[in-house]
This record gives C-alpha cells, structure tokens and sequence, in this order.
DNA sequence: TCGATACTTCGATTATTATCGAATTAATTA
DNA sequence: TAATTAATTCGATAATAATCGAAGTATCGA
C-alpha cells in the first residue's frame, strides 16, 4: 500500500493549475501517449516552464514516459491513480468502505 | 461536476504532511467528530498551526466543524472526498471508464 | 463580571515554488 | 561534421507557504 509521503508528493503534483491541465490531458487519453511539444502547443505554456511540470509529474509517478527517435511521449499512468485513490479510501471509516454510503455510489459504475 | 480550481484547493490541502494527518485522522472515524484540542494533543501539533491547517482543510470543504459550548468539533466530509475522486475519474479514458481495468478492481468492493 | 478554557488571528522568519529566457544536451539529417 | 529539431537544465526573480509565540476573541462557570 502507498505510503503517506508518496501520495503528498502526487497530491502536490496535482495542486497546480498547469499540471492538472496537463495531466487531464493526458487522462483523457490515457490510451496513447503525446509528445512534449504537442503538450506545449495544445495548452499554451512554455517549453521550458513544461519541462519542470512534466518532471515534477513524472517523479510523483503520476506520468510515465518515453523517447521515440527525437522525441519524447507522456502518458498517464493509470494504476498510479489507481494508488492514489486507493491511498484516500484505505482506512474510510474504520476500514468499514460500507460506512461510506457515498463513496459506494460512486464505486458503482 | 467539480471544476478544476476547487479539485486543486483540495489537492494543495491534502499536499501537506501535517494536514494530510489531521485528515487522515479524521477521516478512520469519519462517523464521529474530534475536538482541534484532541487533535492537537493526538498529533503533537502548536494549536496556532494546527488553527491555520485545519482552516486550510475547512476552506478547501474537505472538513467540516461545529461549535459545542466551547470546543468546535472537526470531521471529514465524505461526500467532497467522493466529489473529488470524481473529479479525477470524470474523464478517464474518455469517459469510458471501461477502459480502465484497473480502476474498475478498485470500484469492486 | 472575573477568570479560565478553547480556539483563532497577527506578525515575523524561513523555506519552497512558478515562471521565463538563455544555455545545454540528445537525436537526427543534409 | 555542421545544422536542425526536441527537450532539459540553469539562473534569476517574484510569489506563496509553514511555523511559532504573542495577542485577541468567544464561551462558559464561579
């Protein structure tokens, strides 16, 4: 189970305007992967300034990447997020997920 | 449906060691509420910051409080934290959330 | 109404973060 | 090898955040 530490450095991944944007992005799609300049280009934001988001997203293990020939494509990691919503849930009221009677309409689809 | 800046308020409250523990606490007994003292006691958290912390956590709706004679007692607010992994899932895989496998083990209970 | 208890606000200090342009590294092609 | 493209790292600046002690507010009991 993931530690505390882990899902804080996740949780401040996504407390920022610009990397939540990215990282819906790359959700919605979680089947394939974008390249960092279409990221740049698709959301306005600066090759550079993507950079540090981009890393600061991929070491929280929110994205995963890799390199095709020159470039580089992000995708999200889909059972990272599995984890970090898992981390929230795992000691719900005393362990008891029945207790939470509104967390269980949403656990079924 | 959430919007982005109130799922990043929650985000950035939850990103913290110190609040991340009050809110865990907070929510193994999401029934029952506890007085800012206990949690201050139980915590090993200066009442001054723990008063800026648990602020923090109230704006962000994530907790809840009401005043008994002279202590206010703080509780988790099930319903955001449902809200808020809402808010990550709305668009995954382009709301199908069939495509995530692994999501969907975690929505079995 | 005086004093005690519970909690919050204020003010100062220190640390962390977001942003951009310029310089750098990596992979490719002429 | 030189030039091109894609992305990252560096350095500086400006803004935000965490912490604590001291002072302030609110509620109650004697």
């Amino acid at each position: 189970m993931m530690d505390q530490l882990t899902a804080i450095e996740a949780f401040a991944a996504l407390a920022q305007d610009t990397r939540m944007s990215i990282y819906r992005l790359l959700v919605k799609q979680a089947a394939s992967s974008i390249r960092a300049s279409e990221i740049s280009e698709r959301l306005g934001i600066v090759p550079s300034t993507l950079s540090g988001h981009l890393a600061i997203l991929k070491r929280s293990g929110l994205l995963k990447s890799e390199r095709h020939q020159r470039e580089i494509r992000y995708s999200a990691d889909i059972g990272a997020m599995n984890a970090l919503i898992s981390f929230l849930l795992q000691d719900c009221c005393n362990g008891q997920v029945d207790n939470c009677g509104e967390i269980l309409t949403l656990l079924k689809p």
